[in-house]
DNA sequence: TTCCGCTGGAAACAGTTGTTTTAAACATAA
DNA sequence: TTATGTTTAAAACAACTGTTTCCAGCGGAA
């Protein structure tokens, strides 16, 4: 069993340097170095960098999607209209976030890495992640759009990647701005505080008043 | 005049080429061969890679910095009782963003660097970003703490946090959500329009209701 | 004119990158 | 035993990185 080890180990130190420095600042050499596994392993097991890259992300993603669709298949169950209210399916989201990692890994990381996925360039990544896993957040969606019918299309899916955003930058940038705010308002933070501060600004976040209609644009003076 | 327009024309170029793929991923060699200059003119005119990077952000946020001490000062003069409506402050903040870039630059390449900024590891460049520019925002966090007196610090901390997290998620993606919100929908979506959308979100993420006290962690089951 | 500081061009520097290849060791199973 | 698939070791590969050096040209000042 000396190979899946080789394979983990690999995985395990290459998703904790992703996270600290980025895809491009980490080298091979460094990750197996202190993998303390042979420079050749990772092209032997993975192929690639980049093919390294997304067995990260699926490590995390894979049992992601699949208990993810399970607990929405149980809210369907329960709900026979067809009607899933909006906190409940927040709630459930935030559940199968914080339960995932929490088996092996760290969900600070994990966070860390969807940040990455957004921001840094990596665009076979970003195609990775759409084509693998884009079906359940499609569900997801659909699914928002029946607890919030009184908003427009286009309203709620800019105001799903508002609260994305969110969640996403607060989270993944979380290290810092614990520093900051235990240094100020010596209080510690676990991730659980930071999701039960978050859940009442999401709510208020999606359910706020429409926007005046847009103004046809005036000439500049 | 020679001078000036080198200088320039790399900057011009790097930040374009630093937005779109990031800091690491971009080279001098690129930078120059783009911008048709000479390889050695970075490390010549800025010293070092670093020193350009913090020079095409300096270029964004100096006349940033300036512009909104101004706007606070003229805020704070309207207001002789030092208290500021919120959403006076946001529509100021949200006037001086947008009149810095449109001046010469893009704002959407100006709203993918602070995104970069915080996304990448790029420790110098916070540290850069914090020193220098860091009393600006504290003043803008005192000035909300005014504003909403019934907030708790701990708690005002991390919606002022939440809510920066949505503008830059959003502005900084902004190329790869239109693309899908213009298929989706056929509507086409300007920054102005964004900013539209984002105000009534960000006031009721700042005015949601308080979360529920913390429990204490129970033991796992 | 001569001189000097600034700019630009081409080349070279030294180091790192991802990847591949060679080889030898190792375990497990047919 | 003979295979088979893993793992390590060491080295080399070609390509690319940021940085530095050397030298030619330039403008304006003496």
């Amino acid at each position: 069993m000396a190979q899946t080890d080789t394979v983990t180990r690999i995985l395990d130190t290459a998703e904790v340097l992703f996270a600290e420095r980025g895809f491009a600042e980490t080298s091979l050499r460094t990750i197996t170095s202190k993998a303390r596994v042979n420079l050749a392993a990772v092209n032997y097991h993975f192929g690639s960098k980049k093919a390294l890259i997304q067995a990260v992300f699926a490590r995390y993603l894979d049992p992601f999607t699949v208990r993810f669709h399970h607990a929405l298949d149980e809210l369907e169950a329960r709900h026979d209209d067809g009607v899933i209210p909006l906190e409940e399916l927040l709630e459930t989201m935030a559940r199968t976030v914080l339960e995932v990692p929490a088996e092996k890994h760290s969900l600070k990381v994990f966070m860390k890495l969807l940040g990455l996925a957004y921001s840094q360039a990596q665009g076979h990544l970003r195609r990775y992640i759409q084509e693998e896993y884009g079906s359940v957040f499609t569900r997801f969606v659909e699914l928002v759009r029946r607890a919030t019918p009184e908003l427009p299309d286009a309203e709620r899916f800019w105001r799903l990647h508002f609260v994305l955003g969110t969640v996403i930058f607060t989270l993944s940038g979380l290290d810092a701005l614990r520093d900051i705010a235990e240094k100020d308002y010596q209080e510690h933070v676990s991730v659980r505080d930071l999701i039960r501060r978050l859940r009442p600004v999401v709510v208020a976040a999606l359910n706020a008043p429409l926007p005046p209609p847009a103004l046809p644009r005036a000439k500049a003076s």
